[in-house]
RNA sequence: GGCGCGGUAGUUCAGUUGGUUAGAACGCCGGCCUGUCACGCCGGAGGUCGUGGGUUCAAGUCCCAUCCGCGUCGCCA
């Protein structure tokens, strides 16, 4: 058989001058400069090779091809009269003998040129994901997440798991997000759904006594999406531990990410283990969130005692959250801007003033704070050229505004923020039970799965009335990067008698926990090992480690905004037979363009 | 669903208090050019200003409605 080609775009050098060879790619580009005298660029996905056209033939045949056709040129690797030391290819180039198309672009002008595909409109470049991924800068991002997943693989392996696939067509979740479902066609009326996380299963696994477990398990979620959050499905790496807390899951994943991270990563500098462990209160208290982003040296402050009653209005009988940056340096300008943005990012008023290099309050609030200027400086701990950033409201969106202020005030003052560095650590210690903001009664704050600290006993004293169940905590935990929420984990309950007793807290009985999740229940009757673990979204960790500004840059084929595959055509109409065959009736009908 | 920003040439954008024939860059087409590498120079084609109404002597520009895209909140056990 005669091959296609004998070399890639990438590999020639020097040492290959005189050898006849073959190469196969896209037509990049064709600068022409002289009459039958051109540079011909060819590339493939290892690199580009230059071909040099020298004669009249060649050139009216070139001339003929679109650019981004595929062609083969045969031809002798030759040494440049002029190099170019930016090309690994650059010391050499093909003079052709023959030149043939393979796969012939039939249009001269595309929907963007491919080396600046990323300034195109997201629209058209997902439309034309195919053309978009032809970029080099493009590509690498999703050859980056191949190695990214391969060492993740290979990492967990290592640590003894075991990767064991679980089923795509399953049951519908009762609790959490929205299913997607699947009609069933040997059962009218009855549905399978996508997994939102295999969570059920890898319990069910514990159960059936793998130790170990992980799989790169794709997860599907009918919400909407946001630039870190793909709609529809995304990638976690899964894992679950027999006979395991919460201890031994974070020294696997404080073994296993640091080295990836530092290998793959944009900046090559990554905590190191022991990540720090955050307890939730205390990061809504310092952080105003539980996803912080310790790259910044920025804290909150109580200012409530300070300046509640000052005589600001909005202060008024409210929770006040301070942040001081000293050394700051922004204009009027600036500092409006950036309580634009926060008010449109939190949805709530951020507040400021200025203690200048002469000791006055200047700007914003300060005709409000100059009174008790001497009470403000030393509780706040003020010197000349600080400011102070402000937040009101009641406790939560005090510090969730506050949050979202200190993110900003971070992004603006490089003093108080080194970027080049990969910033973990896990928040613990979350509420098992919250307040619902629509029932106005107690629910479960993350999962029902969770072990609460302190067991059996804590939910009886809190069904007693003896504590407030507010006050309990579950062996639940976050793992956060950068400000980026890169995964939630637990232990597990496994215990059906805790379980049940976990439910009735939030008013549901045995049989509600039956009904909902039956086979964990009934598996969990037959002897369970305490078990725990935890999943880091691929997809994110992906995006930290490239530095992509929207996750649509780590996945192959992303969808729009709006769930829908432009290119492919999905969601789409299908025929009425299929419908049919599903007894399935179409209510509503989106308008066909 | 709420709020914010945007939609003008194939692409990215500019377009003044409403005022002549809607411009630029890149791309495309043609010509010149024998060492380019973001090649260069000269010329040319290319527009339902998202869509529909309205105000006006006159609308890319102002008003109303609507569609689409992105961000954000809700949502994401």
């Amino acid at each position: 058989m005669v091959q296609m080609r004998t070399h890639t775009c990438g590999e020639l050098r020097m040492e290959h001058v005189g050898q006849r060879v073959k190469l196969v790619g896209w037509m990049e580009n064709v600068r022409e400069v002289g009459q039958n005298f051109a540079f011909v660029i060819l590339r493939d996905f290892y690199g580009t090779t230059q071909v040099v056209i020298e004669n009249e033939a060649l050139m009216a045949q070139v001339k003929g091809i679109n650019k981004e056709s595929t062609i083969s040129v045969e031809g002798v690797v030759r040494e440049r009269d002029s190099k170019n030391p930016k090309l690994p290819t650059g010391d050499i180039e093909i003079s052709p003998e023959k030149i043939e198309v393979l796969g012939r672009c039939r249009y001269n002008e595309l929907p963007f040129q491919i080396n600046r595909s990323t300034e195109a409109d997201e629209a058209i470049r997902l439309k034309y994901r195919y053309l978009d991924l032809r970029n080099p800068e493009v590509k690498k991002n999703i050859v980056l997440r191949c190695q990214v997943v391969a060492a993740l693989r290979s990492a967990m392996i290592g640590e003894g798991f075991l990767e064991i696939t679980t089923p795509i067509l399953t049951a519908s979740s009762p609790e959490g997000a929205r299913d997607y479902l699947v009609p069933s066609r040997k059962h009218p009326g009855k549905f399978y759904a996508l997994p939102q996380a295999p969570q059920q299963f890898k319990q069910l696994l514990m159960t059936s006594g793998f130790d170990c477990y992980f799989q790169i398990a794709p997860c599907f979620r009918d919400e909407d999406a946001r630039g870190d959050r793909s709609p529809g499905e995304f990638y976690q790496l899964d894992m679950e531990m027999a006979f395991a807390g919460q201890e031994d899951v974070f020294a696997v994943l404080e073994r296993v990410l640091p080295p990836i991270f530092a290998k793959y990563g944009t900046y090559n500098v990554a905590s190191e283990a022991p990540f720090r462990r955050i307890p939730y209160l205390e990061a809504m208290d310092r952080y105003g969130t539980d996803k912080p982003d310790l790259r910044i040296d920025l804290e909150l402050t109580d200012a409530t005692e300070l300046l509640s009653g000052c005589g600001f209005p909005p202060f008024e009988g409210n929770t006040v959250k301070a942040i001081v940056v000293s050394g700051f340096e922004g204009t009027r300008k600036q500092i409006d801007k950036l309580c634009a943005d926060v008010e449109v990012q939190a949805g709530q008023k951020a507040y400021w003033f200025r203690y200048d290099e002469n000791g006055e309050m200047v700007g914003g609030i300060a005709k409000f704070v100059q009174p008790i200027r001497e009470q403000v400086v030393s509780a706040l701990g003020l010197t000349p050229g600080c400011f102070v950033g402000l937040t009101a409201g009641n406790l939560l969106a005090a510090q969730k505004t506050a949050g979202v202020l200190r993110n900003k005030l971070g992004a603006f003052c490089p003093a108080h923020m080194d970027r080049e560095r990969y910033e973990f650590c896990w928040i613990v210690d979350f509420p098992m039970y919250e307040i619902g903001e629509e029932s106005g009664e107690l629910e479960f704050c993350h999962n029902p799965f969770s072990m609460p600290n302190g067991g059996l006993e804590v939910l009886k004293k809190a069904a007693a009335g003896e504590i407030d169940p507010l006050t309990i905590t579950a062996f639940q935990y976050d793992l956060v990067c950068n400000g980026v929420e890169l995964s939630s984990g637990a232990v597990r309950n496994h215990d059906p008698e805790i379980m049940i007793e976990a439910f009735r807290l939030v008013r549901l009985g045995e049989d509600d926990v039956k009904a909902k999740f039956p086979a964990m229940y009934n598996a969990f009757c037959y002897g369970a090992p305490p078990h725990a673990g935890i999943a880091p979204g691929v997809d994110r960790m992906v995006m930290l480690l490239c530095g992509a500004e929207t996750i649509r840059e780590v996945i192959p084929f992303p969808m729009n905004k709006n769930a829908q595959d432009v290119m492919m055509g999905a969601p789409g109409a299908v025929t009425q037979a299929q419908l049919d065959e599903l007894n399935i009736a179409v209510t509503a009908q989106e308008d066909e363009e």
